[in-house]
DNA sequence: TCCATTTGACTGAAAATCCGGTCAGTGCCA
DNA sequence: TGGCACTGACCGGATTTTCAGTCAAATGGA
């Protein structure tokens, strides 16, 4: 049972993802969301503060499907769960695609606009220390900087992916398939230094 | 001696450097070109008109950073020209910066506007084709496919790199750092497949 | 238990604002 | 004096934002 708000950056995820940033309308939102136009101030104060919110938003989702669910399943490896993290960033279902077509939004708005740099860095720098993290259970004798690097560079490289196949340029397999080549030749620089 | 419509087209990219194409405002490309909003008009018919001219101008403006200018300096090793062209497109310049930004926002917009994307796909496999050849002249021994794999992750870092510079989160020299390893990395898996 | 009072989520329409595009008119040069 | 480059006030449709008021649920006093 979603609260009111909750429902409203649902829609927004939608809308974000069907329209992007800028072609938010929110009257648009409002139908979207079921509710008025009204009740969206009520929650968010203006547009900006619906653009901050739903990023946070997204954010955490991002995390329930990017982490390991399932407490009965196998552990994974580290080195698994590293594939893991970062390919489930790649999958043509609804939730991936919305996901990472807000995400990709928000990025290039960032760009134009102050407000939301400072929440995208600081989900970024989150990211990139997870990812330097699993790198570095994989390969314990490799030195921190060298592993924010490594992980610096994977997550810039499945963004620039995943734009790609959002805007139809490349197959979501292919794109898999350079992500994971990639891990590899990361890996492989971690081993000799 | 910049004629008028040269004028408000240099403003154009200016401004779409600062808000984005579509935080484009006519009344402000009037402002920074100096002119008033009639004359815009008056030379490019309505605002898709500038925003066609303008996108235009600045792939003409590219191809000059991008292509070796100098006939009479030493020419460059596959190698070199290959850093070259990739770490052309990280500098802090306002002409470079004016290009990213479009670009990046292009890439944007093609997610959403299905127009763009045909273009934006024959750009993008030209440039990767390109990278690819570079590569294959520094390592004359790897297979075309793999060749191709390093050109599009490459780029696609590049893509990426250059969106985190432009929202704020990445300093330009760690970037270029980051991506000139990229290219050492991606050679090296060349080296021995 | 019943009803008066308060709270706060919610609405919808009005108001304010924004913005692309128009147009009547000005100055200038051939 | 005809026409070209140019101006800037203005228009109206689209969007954002505000706000007076409704309603249902919680509170609490007798």
């Amino acid at each position: 049972m979603a609260s009111r708000s909750t429902q409203i950056l649902e829609a927004a995820a939608r809308v974000i993802a069907r329209r992007g940033v800028r072609g938010l309308r929110v009257e648009e939102l409002a139908a979207e969301a079921g509710v008025s136009t009204g009740l969206i101030y009520y929650h968010f104060k203006d547009r900006t503060g619906i653009l901050r919110h739903t990023l946070e938003f997204i954010n955490d989702r991002a995390e329930r499907y990017t982490s390991t669910q399932d407490p009965d399943a196998e552990p994974l490896t580290p080195r698994e769960e590293l594939d893991q993290v970062l390919l489930l960033e790649l999958q043509d279902t609804p939730e991936v695609r919305e996901n990472s077509s807000a995400w990709g939004e928000l990025r290039a708005s960032a760009v134009f606009d102050p407000v939301l740099r400072e929440d995208l860095a600081r989900a970024t720098l989150v990211w990139v220390q997870e990812v330097a993290g699993l790198l570095g259970q994989v390969r314990p004798m490799a030195p921190a900087a060298t592993l924010a690097a490594s992980a610096e560079r994977l997550t810039a490289l499945l963004e620039g992916l995943s734009m790609r196949w959002l805007s139809g340029g490349l197959a979501i397999d292919h794109a898999r398939t350079l992500l994971r080549e990639a891990v590899e030749v990361e890996l492989a620089r971690l081993d000799r230094p």
